[in-house]
Formats: C-alpha cells, sequence, structure tokens
DNA sequence: CGGTTTTGACCTGCGC
DNA sequence: GCGCAGGTCAAAACCG
C-alpha cells in the first residue's frame, strides 16, 4: 500500500512535463539549434529520471516483498506467544494494538511519519478511556528517527512546548516527557514523547487534542494555506518547495486500500496488504534503507537543482 | 527576572 | 478496598 503511494508520489514528482518556457518560435537557427540541444539534454535527463523512477519502484516492490514475508513470521511468532501468554491484561494488548487503530499516515523525506485519527467512536473506548474523556479530540503519533545516544526527548514539530512531566512507565525502560503546547496559552494540546521499546533510535510522540492557534510558522507565513485542519505535526505539503514534503495516505477513506492496491497493479507492483501497522514497518524500512534515501534524494534534487530546469521554472 | 526543566508528591482510574 | 500505573501538579533549580 505505502509502495503503491510513495511510488505514485514519486512519478508525481519525477515525471517531467515540459517547461512553459521551452515554447518558443525557431525562426533563428542558431538559436533553433541550442534549443535542440536542450531537448535533447531534456530527454536523456527525462529517460535518465524515468531509469530512476523505474530502479526505486522495483528496489521498493523487492523490499515490500521481503517485509511481507517477514511479517508473516512475526505474526505467527506473535500468535503462538499470544497463546502461551493468555493473563495478559486486556488494556495491555489493546495498548500494543494501538497503532493498528490509526488512520492516517504520513511520512516525510526527513526520515518522520506521522500516524493519527480521530477517536470519535467507541472503539478506542478502553484503549484510552482518558482520551475519550473529550470525543472528538484528535489523537496522533509522529515517529521520529534519532540518535539512540541522544538522551533529549525533543520533536522538533515547529510547535512550543513545555514540558511538565517526566515518567517512567513500566513497559518501556525509557522515560516518557509529557508536554503541553506554550505557543497559545489556551491551546489544549498535550504531547507524549517516548523512545520505542525496540527501537531506541525511534522517538514516539503522542498528540492529544487540537491546536486552537495557527502554526507558529504560519504567523511569519500568513498567506500560507492551511492543511484541512491536521493537527499537531507540521502539516507539511507534497510542493518540493516545501521543507519535508509529505506522502499522506488517507485510510480514512474506505476506497482508499483498493485504489492503492489499483494503483499499484497499474504500475506493476506487488499490492503487500493493507495493515496500518504494516504500513508503519514500511515506512520505517523506507527511511532506514540509506539506498532508497540516496537514491530519492539524487533523483528530486536532479529535478531541483539542474541550472537549465531552475532557469526555466 | 521570566520562562523552562526537573523531580517528588499527589490524583485518578482500573483491575483484582 | 487496595495496589498499581499513568498522568498531573507545583516548588525548586536552572538558564539565557
Amino acid at each position: 500500500m505505502v509502495s503503491a503511494l510513495v511510488d505514485a508520489s514519486l512519478s508525481l514528482d519525477l515525471n517531467i512535463t515540459a517547461p512553459a518556457g521551452l515554447k518558443c518560435d525557431f525562426t533563428d537557427p542558431a538559436r533553433e539549434l541550442s534549443e535542440k540541444d536542450e531537448a535533447v539534454v531534456l530527454e536523456s535527463e527525462l529517460n535518465r529520471v524515468s531509469e530512476e523512477n523505474q530502479k526505486l519502484t522495483q528496489m521498493l516492490s523487492v523490499m515490500c516483498e521481503n517485509y511481507w514475508a517477514l511479517q508473516c513470521q512475526v505474526r505467527d511468532m506473535s500468535s503462538k506467544a499470544l497463546e502461551k501468554e493468555p493473563a495478559l491484561s486486556r488494556k495491555r494488548k489493546e495498548e500494543s494494538l494501538n497503532l493498528d487503530d490509526c488512520s492516517k499516515l504520513e511520512v516525510n523525506r526527513n526520515g518522520v511519519y506521522h500516524i493519527s485519527h480521530v477517536d470519535s467512536s467507541s472503539s478506542e473506548e478502553s484503549a484510552c478511556k482518558k482520551q475519550c474523556k473529550f470525543p472528538g479530540s484528535k489523537i496522533s503519533k509522529l515517529y521520529v528517527r534519532t540518535d539512540p545516544s541522544d538522551s533529549t526527548l525533543l520533536v522538533k514539530d515547529g510547535y512550543q512546548w513545555r514540558k511538565y512531566g517526566q515518567k517512567v512507565t513500566r513497559d518501556n525502560p525509557c522515560p516518557r516527557a509529557y508536554f503541553k503546547c506554550s505557543f497559545a496559552p489556551s491551546c489544549p494540546v498535550k504531547k507524549k514523547v517516548q523512545r520505542s521499546a525496540d527501537d531506541r533510535s525511534l522517538l514516539v510522540a503522542t498528540y492529544d487534542g487540537e491546536h486552537n492557534h495557527p502554526h507558529p510558522s504560519q504567523t511569519n507565513m500568513p498567506n500560507s494555506s492551511s492543511h484541512g485542519g491536521t493537527s499537531s505535526p507540521v502539516p507539511y505539503s507534497l510542493s518540493l518547495s516545501s521543507a519535508s514534503p509529505t506522502v499522506t495516505l488517507d485510510l480514512t477513506r474506505p476506497r482508499f486500500v483498493q485504489e492503492a492496491t489499483d494503483m499499484s497493479s497499474r504500475q506493476g507492483i506487488n499490492s503487500t496488504g493493507s495493515h496500518p501497522f504494516l504500513v508503519e514497518q514500511m515506512a520505517t524500512s523506507l527511511v532506514k534503507d540509506p539506498k532508497f534515501t540516496t537514491a530519492l534524494v539524487a533523483a528530486i534534487s536532479g529535478r531541483i537543482l539542474k541550472p537549465s530546469l531552475a532557469g526555466k521554472w
């Protein structure tokens, strides 16, 4: 699924359409020649990017297949483990399954991915009763890869936070830090930041509520567009001019899975299932893979930094 | 000096 | 009712 979306975004970003500036008259023979040269250069660039796109697609599909096989093994093992441990409390079980209830995933170029949902239904009731004290309050999770040796629980999401507590929880030796939004005194948003017990290099930030003020960066950029009420984390757009473009998978849409599957089949990619946890793990795999990051950066920077192209934009 | 962080105490909800 | 765990408070310390 994520493969489909990532691939779709890559295709979206990397597909080259002829810049409007290329349209010109060919009356001057010398100019015509240079224009032709430029067209050849652009064509070769287009071919290069297309090939790169194909390679990325292939890498992605291989990664997805490997992941899916691993995921099946993990499921088998965990189901066996659950059978052996029936005494595990309901609450803890549901906590461990919490990610599965997420309905939205965003991944950006900095290796940050964001999962969010609105807990207006009762499905989360037992898992997070406190959070449901305010029906409709938005709960979201942000995953940030950091240096494991970095002991600070700081997640740079653009907002101002004031730490008001820290606690060591039972299921994780790493302390959990509690933050309140301090940008606006009346802002009800809180966030909890804790290192993942499984992967110490992963910071998990849980956001509770929605900001009742604009994003701090927007106070300096009044013309910047809003992002559809997305809460806490910086709602990056997909635009390449953005600091951190985001791939957004909206799982709230019932047809999303089918569309993603269709898209992947159209693009020759094996569908890898629709499980949100799968998506999360795949996103992690992607951001972990230096080859993928390098290839992606090369492909994008090739488009952005190419002076001859930049001049035409 | 004001804002932030630290940290122990306290509160609250849940399971037994 | 009790104990446990998560969440919050608030005073002291810290910092620019």
